[in-house]
DNA sequence: ACGGGCATGTAAGCGGTTACATGATTCG
DNA sequence: CGAATCATGTAACCGCTTACATGCCCGT
């Protein structure tokens, strides 16, 4: 269900192509739910069928902008108000952690340098989005607003992974 | 694929059927995976097909005890050694954060409110778990040792979570 | 003895990934 | 003009969830 909200919220910010939308996810929202884009095109399509969102301009190569409709909103501020939140939390490379102990400590602590590394990355990268926000390079909509509390997740959540792998490589 | 390797690496601490491996994923695992019971039956059937578990164990009332084989510990050996991380993420609960620009201000800071206290009872949860391994309540075998870096990881996210719902409360 | 939770499963369906396919532009 | 990349899709498959089904054991 995720996917189809997401959807809905991103065109609520105007009309736009299964293309667009997939830009988009790729900024920001990929941080904290990935959206491949098969996944999207067909969602759009069911979405379509159901009169959420309509078909409201083509344009070259077969490009379908798409638009939400009054149906889709309501649909939409229902979920946002009343939609139970789902708190699931996923991450394969956490898994691994759990089985140190069948390998050689100096193939844990490669891997946990690499993992380190690879959260420490992504930290900075959508810190310097963020910063890029709060200097106002994309305005000061509501959007980019809020979408500044998104990516600052990604921030947090990010750095708080990369000192983990820096504690647990001091106590292999 | 990492359920399959989870089943694995969970019956390399020796025999158990179905259920046992249900609580003890309950237990830490499921702070970064989660594992229905359905799906932890039908990937021990697989696993049981191709060799890599043998049922070793018949008890009261079907229930049936795998053990790993060694195929199966070589195979989980190589996931471990050179099987590629995934490092998606996801997390519904945030990606209501990217659309809080359609939301009334009270009800984003009611929202924020109670991911706070969810985030922050979790991360308490998992801390309280960590302490307890931490005084030797369940020995100090490699394997409790282990998964005291994933119950950590657990501990951090959600307290990284907690935070960042009172920063973004401030926020909006 | 019987009601409630323990324990084990099966079946259907959906969400999501991977692989495949194709035409349209843009750039060197 | 040819290669790379943009952009849109389809199909098959698999992982996972939800709902259903069932028998056993324990406490009252």
């Amino acid at each position: 269900m995720s996917l189809r909200y997401s959807l809905l919220g991103l065109l609520s910010e105007g009309p736009a192509s299964g293309y667009d939308i997939s830009q988009r996810f790729k900024e920001t929202l990929s941080a904290v739910w990935p959206a491949s884009h098969p996944q999207i095109y067909t969602e759009l399509g069911k979405l379509d069928k159901e009169g959420l969102v309509e078909v409201t301009e083509k344009g070259a190569r077969g490009r379908k902008a798409y638009s939400i409709t009054d149906q889709g909103k309501q649909e939409l501020k229902e979920w946002l108000a009343h939609g139970a939140v789902d708190h699931t939390f996923r991450s394969e490379a956490l898994i691994r952690s759990y089985f140190f102990w069948l390998m050689d400590a100096p193939d844990v602590l490669h891997y946990l340098e690499a993992e380190k590394k690879f959260f420490a990355d992504k930290a900075a990268e959508y810190a310097r989005y963020a910063a890029a926000k709060d200097r106002g390079e994309f305005g000061n909509t509501p959007q980019v607003k809020a979408a500044r509390l998104t990516i600052e997740a990604g921030v947090r959540i990010n750095q708080a992974l990369a000192e983990w792998a820096e504690w647990a490589s001091k106590r292999v």
